[in-house]
DNA sequence: TGCCCATGGTAAT
DNA sequence: TTACCCTGGGCAG
């Protein structure tokens, strides 16, 4: 599923496209006909991310809300932005594609034609360009539970696991229950926010990471990397760690999402360079340090790394360089 | 083809 | 703790 940075590009996608533009708004499906009804028609004023929870802002003062969940998924087709800046330059994206996909430059040349582009992008926990549309808006494909179109960019919502129509004193109480997002607010009193509340805490690390009231937007790839770039033993409890090592966590999720923001790539490894990273890129069990890395060797210290289910997630950890 | 699993989260037990 | 939501990819058969 889409840890936070991936649903961060979403919104972004939002904000290029749909922000500013009248919406049509349907449930192919059914399922949110009444909610959809409530939005369709109106401006999309705002697209924003906090943690893994979308908003769009529309000019009637509502918002839709979503969160992806463990299966959803945006299908985005007709003009949409899977560049350079949206996408890492070098194409990686396109290369998952067998198909022949036009990207990057190609794309927007095909810009100026007029028409909204053919372009087909599937943004979940990976994004993926698919073929290109024949005709412009495409036939609803499976049970889209939101259907966002405008002249000339669609986007179809399946498998969320929340969607639903707030008002904006709603949605501040969304946000309330959140704690800091490090690209939502960068500020020093975000991370003494995070700091203060993980040294409060008798709860293992493990656990307050996964906390979207303590931190928002960690998956459990992320929570796993980040742990282990600590070197830090998962189930030290909040309260009994030094405060630097919680600030130096706080500044490492804050690089690590920044760089999964820019790139579309959950990059744990940095410190390769480009061409190894895509050559451990050509394996899923190689992109990570311990994500799914159970019984294989440590990268440092050759120690089989560990799994072990806590809080319902599993949890990857080396026992030596952890210890 | 069908089963299992998954980068979440909530509600019921 | 467990069930459930609900989708898609991987893989065993």
């Amino acid at each position: 599923m889409p840890e936070g940075h991936s649903v961060h590009r979403i919104a972004r996608q939002f904000a290029l496209h749909f922000v500013g533009k009248a919406a049509e708004v349907s449930s192919p499906q059914g399922r949110f006909a009444a909610g959809a009804a409530r939005l369709d028609g109106h401006r999309m004023t705002r697209a924003m991310a906090v943690g893994k929870q979308m908003f769009l802002e529309f000019d009637n003062d509502l918002w839709l809300h979503v969160h992806l969940g463990l299966y959803g998924a945006w299908d985005f087709a007709g003009d949409i932005t899977a560049d350079a800046t949206m996408a890492s330059a070098n194409g990686r994206i396109g290369q998952t594609n067998q198909r022949g996909t036009v990207v990057g430059e190609h794309e927007d040349s095909l810009a100026s034609i007029g028409a909204p582009r053919r372009t087909r992008l599937r943004m979940a926990e990976q994004e993926k360009l698919e073929a290109p549309i024949d005709n412009f808006p495409p036939e609803p494909i499976g049970a889209v539970r939101v259907r966002l179109l405008t002249d000339a960019t669609v986007a179809d919502l399946r498998g969320p696991t929340a969607c639903a129509v707030l008002r904006s004193d709603e949605v501040q109480a969304q946000i309330a229950k959140l704690g800091p997002d490090p690209q939502v607010d960068s500020s020093q009193a975000a991370e003494d926010r995070f700091v203060a509340t993980v040294r409060k805490k008798p709860t293992p690390i493990c656990l307050l990471l996964m906390d979207q009231s303590v931190v928002a937007g960690i998956g459990n790839v992320y929570r796993a990397e980040l742990l282990f770039r600590a070197r830090l033993n998962p189930h030290i409890p909040g309260k009994d760690l030094p405060e630097a090592t919680v600030r130096a966590l706080w500044q490492d999720w804050a690089k690590l999402l920044a760089i999964g923001v820019q790139t579309g790539q959950m990059m744990t490894m940095d410190g390769l360079s480009a061409d190894a990273y895509d050559g451990a890129m050509a394996s899923r069990s190689d992109r990570h340090w311990v994500y799914h890395r159970t019984g294989e060797p440590c990268r440092v210290c050759s120690t089989p790394i560990v799994m072990e289910e806590i809080g319902g997630r599993k949890l990857y950890w080396c026992p030596k360089d952890q210890a």
